[in-house]
DNA sequence: ACGCCTTGTGTTATATTGTTGCAATTCTAT
DNA sequence: ATAGAATTGCAACAATATAACACAAGGCGT
């Protein structure tokens, strides 16, 4: 299990480590982080609310990268594909992963409030991956939970008001 | 668990199942299954391969329906909220849903090849929900899992050939 | 350094999916 | 009958994602 995003914690260091680890895991597997790549996944990581991808499209624009839609689908395919991003289907977005060495079913929690997401630990969900195969007998490729609903703070929040 | 979807079965079974449960479900809530509605439901359980929101609306317009994507839109929604289809976000498509009098959270098997969705029983996903619940002091809404890969009858078919 | 191949990028256009707003109609209940 | 609510028709439009093809940059053996 990772930390917890809906508590407070020094954000550089999600940031910080993310980025190291996406450098070595290229590394590691020869490919290349160029610089509207690196760009993007350090966007995607500015916070723990996926982002979606015209609105990393228009800060690239702004920052001088090509301002056509390909250019930021293709960094996603790149990061995706290397498990540095996890695409969050029910959202149209993407979120940084905190894990991305061993291949891993993704499963988040989304604040419907806030939209942070958090990433967590998926044994339970690895378990029930095999349970379908052996009960359907089928052979599981891809596998993604998203669940949403209110975070602590966004609870707090509204009893304030 | 209900059955698999992957073997042969009488499918007109299903669907007679479908639009009987839907009646009376409508009924028992004061909501009114119109033509538009029907019909849409019944193109969704014209098989058990998630149909595209602009798939069914080709077919609407063709039987003379307004051939605008509200219909079918609205349609959706109606059936969503009663919870007698599910929406699979990495398809962007819909699937009728084999138990509509309880609220679930859906897991959905989906074949990457035939395209056939298998609604399981989620025993443990409620169990994660709950988990997940405590782990985080979170309120989980919604829930939805996602797997894909190769149905049997794809793999037969793959080593035939 | 040179050519060669592979990978990445620029550019334009287009496809697919989903929404908004408002008027007209139909249903329902008093 | 009539008011209010739910449903539908209609016309744009917004958001998300992909295709096709040309060009440029980087990696590699010679
Ligand atoms: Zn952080
Ligand atoms: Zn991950
Ligand atoms: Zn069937
Ligand atoms: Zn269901």
């Amino acid at each position: 299990m990772s930390q917890n995003v809906y508590e407070p914690h020094n954000h550089s260091h999600c940031v910080d480590h993310a980025i190291d680890r996406a450098r070595s895991l290229c590394e590691q597997r020869g490919a290349r982080l160029t610089k509207v790549r690196l760009r993007v996944l350090e966007l995607i990581w500015q916070s723990h609310k996926p982002m979606g991808a015209y609105e990393l499209l228009a800060i690239l624009a702004q920052e001088g990268f090509n301002p056509a839609p390909p250019t930021v689908y293709r960094a996603l395919d790149f990061l995706l594909d290397l498990g540095l991003v996890h695409r969050l289907h029910s959202l149209n977005a993407f979120v940084g992963c905190n894990h991305p060495e061993d291949q891993h079913p993704a499963c988040f929690f989304v604040c419907e409030q806030c939209g942070k997401a958090q990433e967590l630990a998926a044994d339970k969900l690895q378990a029930l991956s095999r349970q379908v195969e052996e009960l359907l007998g089928v052979t599981v490729n891809h596998q993604l939970t998203e669940l949403s609903g209110i975070c602590p703070g966004c609870k707090q929040k509204a009893l304030e008001q």
